[in-house]
DNA sequence: GCGTTCATGTAACCTGTTACATGATTCT
DNA sequence: AGAATCATGTAACAGGTTACATGAACGC
């Protein structure tokens, strides 16, 4: 449903090609709605057949033609329609929360090892939005506030889960782990084997 | 490459029908991976294919028949070596925010009542988490701590868009941004119309 | 000579959602 | 009488990923 309104509202601040569109995702509004450039190009060719964009080449000597897409009147209303009505809070939809919630079943070694990797990615992220965060301090417009806005969830979510793995470290080291209560030692459970 | 895990998870605490699995994922894994009954269905199918599970129909009098699925050693052995590979986190993928990005473009006034709606079901939510949180205060096994630290994420995260969307609110309201400087009315701006 | 960036796209596949389809029992 | 719960599934579609395919220019 909202892939095609991430790349009307990346047209929206100017032109773009599939190329452009594509690189953009990796930096802005991708944060917040990602995709392939293989989506990228069907989607565009979608939003031209409806009309929300039109396209024009434009030839370049040495590189590859470029093919630009410009927004619509039609895809700005389209985008003004869309943002009056209720859109769905995300879900949390996380492997290694799957991975803990099935922590009797499953190696706690590699469960740490991934917190480790955790932990050093999401300070990677954090510092990436607040890099970009801290370039909008000074910029007092409307566009620079909504992006402030959508930086902050992603600082505030990254720094939440910053906290919790170095404390789920602690709670799932070897140590805290012995003082358990029914302590069951991985492949001594009993298997169901019906047929 | 994952609600096949999820629901290995689900079976790994004890056999299940694909009605149960669908039950559970409204309550517990559910709330980190979710699925619909039909995809359900088709993944216990491929699981039953591979080996990963067995299933065994139970006739019942009065209800149609159940088809109970338990996992195999080799569903086992599978769950530990994925929980061994490192996982990917998660990417924030959210409508919300892909509006705000493109604020300039959107009706200020729905963003509000978004905001209003988002901030009521982050409560809803919150509470649901808590209240799942606060049943395993006094479970000390190792199944109590991994599902105690997946509710914690799920707290932490619904807890700071409570916060988010105050602010949120706060920062959008009229009065905070009618002091912005550039403020640009919506219709106002150029439209490109490349043919 | 080799890798990267620019630039386009297609094809096959996997994942996930919506809707269709059926039928008995129990609760209001 | 009507809705909800139990219980199974299929079919069609939408969304998203991976891999394939091509080709020139530029820096090392």
């Amino acid at each position: 449903m909202s892939i095609k309104f991430a790349i009307l509202v990346a047209l929206s601040e100017n032109p773009k090609s599939g190329y452009d569109v594509a690189k953009h995702f990796d930096q802005s509004v991708g944060f917040f709605w990602h995709a392939r450039h293989s989506q990228v190009y069907r989607e565009l060719g979608k939003l031209r057949d409806n009309g929300l964009a039109v396209s024009e080449e434009i030839e370049q000597s040495g590189k590859p033609n470029r093919i630009v897409f410009t927004i619509t009147d039609s895809g700005r209303e389209a985008l003004l329609k869309w943002s009056r009505e209720p859109t769905e809070p995300m879900e949390i939809k996380d492997d290694f929360l799957v991975q803990l919630y099935g922590i009797e079943n499953i190696d706690i070694q590699g469960l740490r090892a991934n917190l480790t990797l955790r932990l050093e990615s999401h300070g990677d992220r954090h510092a990436q939005y607040a890099a970009k965060h801290q370039a909008l301090e000074n910029g007092g417009t409307l566009a620079d506030l909504g992006h402030q806005l959508a930086l902050e969830v992603g600082m505030r979510w990254e720094r939440e889960w910053e906290d919790w793995c170095t404390i789920a470290l602690e709670r799932l080291s070897a140590k805290a782990i012995s003082k358990l209560a029914n302590v069951v030692p991985i492949g001594s459970k009993t298997r169901g084997n019906a047929a």
